[in-house]
Parts: C-alpha cells; sequence; structure tokens
DNA sequence: AATACTATGTCAAAAAATTAACAAATAGAG
DNA sequence: CTCTATTTGTTAATTTTTTGACATAGTATT
C-alpha cells in the first residue's frame, strides 16, 4: 500500500463530501452512480468529480459508472479511516464535553483515550465513560500511552503552553478548536483548525454583503 | 456606504485571521505594521496582504506600512461586525449548548434571541439567561420577531423539515452544523457550514499521508 | 453478434489565485 | 532641505484550479 502524495488541498477537502453523499446512497441501496448524477446531487461538475476521482485511482468504468460501496469503501480507506488513532481532548469546558459526547471517533479514524482540564471541579467528572485527568498528569500520560492527536479545546491565552509541553513529549497533531495559530509556532506539526469565531464572521460578511443594496453610483 | 461585492472566496476567507492578528497587534500596543512584518506573523506573503487589503482600499502608507488600530476596525466594519442580527438556535443538545455558551455573538455582529428544542426535558431550561422554547413555536416566535438567522445544531434527520419550515418563514440565512448540505436544497439561502466530521475526517488524511513511509516502487 | 449509447479517463483550455516586480510616494536621518 | 530607506498600490507573470472536449472502452438491447 502506498499513499498518495502531492494531492492539492482542495481535493482534499472535498473527500469527506465525497464519502458523505456516497455514505447517502449506499444506504439507499444505491449500487451505482455516474459523475453526471453525482455532479446534480453534489454541485459540483462532473468533470471535478472523475478528475478528484482519478487522483487515486480508476474506479469507475466506462459506459456504466462508479460502483457506490466500492468507491464509498475506497474514499474511507484514502482518508485513513480505517486506522484507530489514539486522540487525547484537552480542555473539558463547555466545546471540548460537546466535542467528546458529539463525534462518533470510531467511524473517523480516532479513539478518545484521555480528557484533560485543569479546573479542580472538573477532574474527577466523567464524560462518556472518561474521567477527567488532571492537566498536570499530562507528561506522563502521554510517555505511558501512544498518543497520536489532541483535541485541542482550550481558551486563547492557555493554548500556547499547552501546545509547547504537547510538542515537548511528541504529540504533534492537532483537531485545533483554539483561537490561536499553532502552525505559526511550529513548522513540523500537522493543524487541522476549526476556528468558529472566523466562520461566524465569515457569515456575518455574506449576511451584511447581501442585504445591502447597491448604491446608484450617481447619486 | 456601499459594500464590497465580487470579493473572491479566498479573500473574504481570510479577513478574520488579518482581524485576529491585527486585534492582538492592538492589544499589545503596536501602532503600524507593514505588510512584510505582518506577513512573517501570518504565514502570508508579504505580496498577498496587500493585495487583498486593496480589495476593500487604500489603507496603508508607502513608506509607513499600515496603522493597526483603524485597519483592525475597518476589517471589522468590512465583515459586517457592527451590525446586530438576531439569530435563533435550533436544537439545545451538546452541541447547541457548547455553541451558545461558548460564542461571543456581539462580538461578531450577532444576538442570541432564542433557542428551540423538541425535546420536552430541555424545553424550559434555561442557557445563558434564554429559555429553552418548544420548536413547535418556531413559527409564531419567527413572526413576531425579527430573526436574521437560524443557527442549525439539529441531528441529519431534522434538519431538512426544520430548514423547510424557517425558509417558509423566510429566515435564509444559516450557521450550519448539522451533516446536511442545506445549499444543495435551496439556492435562495445563505449558508456558512461547519462540519465538524470533515474536518476530523481531514485530520485524519493528514496524519495517515504524514506517517505512511513512501514505498520504494522498485520493491 | 452487431450496433447504438453511455460514461470514464485524460488531455487541453480557460479561469482564478498567488506571487513577483516595480514605479510612485512618504518617512526619517543628516 | 535633500537624500536615502521603506513600503505601498498596482500591473504583470506564474502557478494552481476548474472546466471543457473527446477518444476509448464497456453496457445493454435487439
Amino acid at each position: 500500500m502506498h499513499r498518495y502524495k502531492n494531492i492539492s488541498a482542495p481535493v482534499i477537502k472535498r473527500l469527506p463530501r465525497y464519502y458523505r453523499f456516497l455514505g447517502e446512497l449506499r444506504d439507499k441501496g444505491v449500487i451505482r452512480i455516474s459523475s453526471r448524477e453525482l455532479s446534480d446531487k453534489m454541485g459540483f461538475t462532473a468533470s471535478q468529480i472523475r478528475q478528484d476521482l482519478n487522483c487515486f485511482g480508476g474506479f469507475g468504468q466506462q459506459g456504466y459508472g462508479y460502483p457506490v460501496e466500492s468507491l464509498y469503501n475506497e474514499i474511507g480507506h484514502i482518508l485513513g479511516l480505517d486506522h484507530t488513532y489514539n486522540a487525547i481532548l484537552i480542555g473539558a469546558g463547555n466545546l471540548g464535553k460537546a466535542v467528546a459526547m458529539h463525534m462518533s471517533f470510531e467511524k473517523r479514524g480516532f479513539r478518545l483515550t484521555a480528557i484533560f482540564d485543569n479546573d479542580p471541579k472538573k477532574i474527577g467528572t466523567v464524560i462518556r465513560d472518561i474521567s477527567v485527568s488532571d492537566l498536570d498528569d499530562l507528561e506522563q500520560f502521554c510517555s505511558e500511552n501512544k498518543t497520536d492527536a489532541a483535541i485541542f479545546c482550550v481558551p486563547k491565552n492557555a493554548a500556547h503552553s499547552i501546545a509547547d509541553r504537547l510538542y515537548r513529549v511528541g504529540v504533534k497533531n492537532f483537531w485545533n478548536f483554539s483561537h490561536y495559530d499553532l502552525s505559526v509556532h511550529y513548522d513540523d506539526i500537522i493543524v487541522e483548525n476549526v476556528h468558529l469565531n472566523d466562520s461566524l464572521m465569515i457569515l456575518c460578511y455574506k449576511i451584511s454583503d447581501a442585504n445591502d443594496i447597491p448604491d446608484d453610483t450617481t447619486a
């Protein structure tokens, strides 16, 4: 097995969407689908779909289309969902708790192995079968338990020092919910950001842009 | 005042990041900054920064750079953060609760006016000074209270019908956390998606890609 | 078995986004 | 006040991404 290098970021970002739509089709019992049909459903062009999929191999058959089930599985494999990466969650506040409760990690290639917080009131409470640990025990835990990734749900001012500690014990993959740009400070880490504030501001921009009636420039 | 049309999506996506970094600089008391310095901090090229900002006007001064404070305010204004859009939250589960508790809506151009759920156990509970309402009262609330946007924290299977109801009462701006592609079903709505599953899968891809040692093709 | 039709994989063209280059303008030092 | 250092705004070049076109291969029907 070899992985696919030099796949462009736009293509990678579209993969989960393919996965989602193909999963729906599979659940509906659809056996095959053409790039044109998929294009109608997903809002991409058929050409783009063919080109995207072709980055990873020729999954389709001319005159027939793509077999839904096996393409779904292929994309899952390309995404690496058949791995089981151990992830720890840092920060058991509202957001951290929600992420822990809400996500189906197992279906996305991960397993949640520990949750850390520095608030004595939270330490010892149980979230999804996991007892919240003291943040002071972070290094020890990571040295005793293989830890592939950290889910970062901490406030901005705490982010830097905790990121440092994780980096030093070799945790270099982050799912980052904090308003802090990890990637600016280290160059050999992998970060996937979820910047909720940014997203909300973009919505604000779009609404403002749409609501505003363009001025009559001659007025 | 006229708004800026035909700004490309990549530029818009970078605006919140500029806003964040400029806010930090302002808080540190930095008065002015050049595109080169900002480029070092943010990881964009200086050229891109100049070109991005220039979409909205000439905020800089040759030989001097950009005034931090006023540029920060300008970008806030461009983003529309000086609006106060009324937003309702649909779904008071873990994620909905976390979003309600965690976000500073007022700083992002919004005000949270109501929270809805269909679970009798949740109706009447209070989240951030707002009592959760019965989802059955959705239409009545929207007809009596100006509602600019809906924050969509509902499970996939409920998404379609609720989106329909909102659309019918004229709510057409969505901050969508559900695993459901709203934009595919309506073409005159504004949607900003937060697809946590997609994001986690992309992290999985990146980790898998980096971990895999490229095969010796001759083996 | 032959034929008409469908739909992929791929190559080429077009569009979009990023980066580079530079002239014009200002700051600041001497 | 002049001269040099900067640094923008802007145009041009490059790179990346998307879209279009089509030959080839396979399906399905008669």
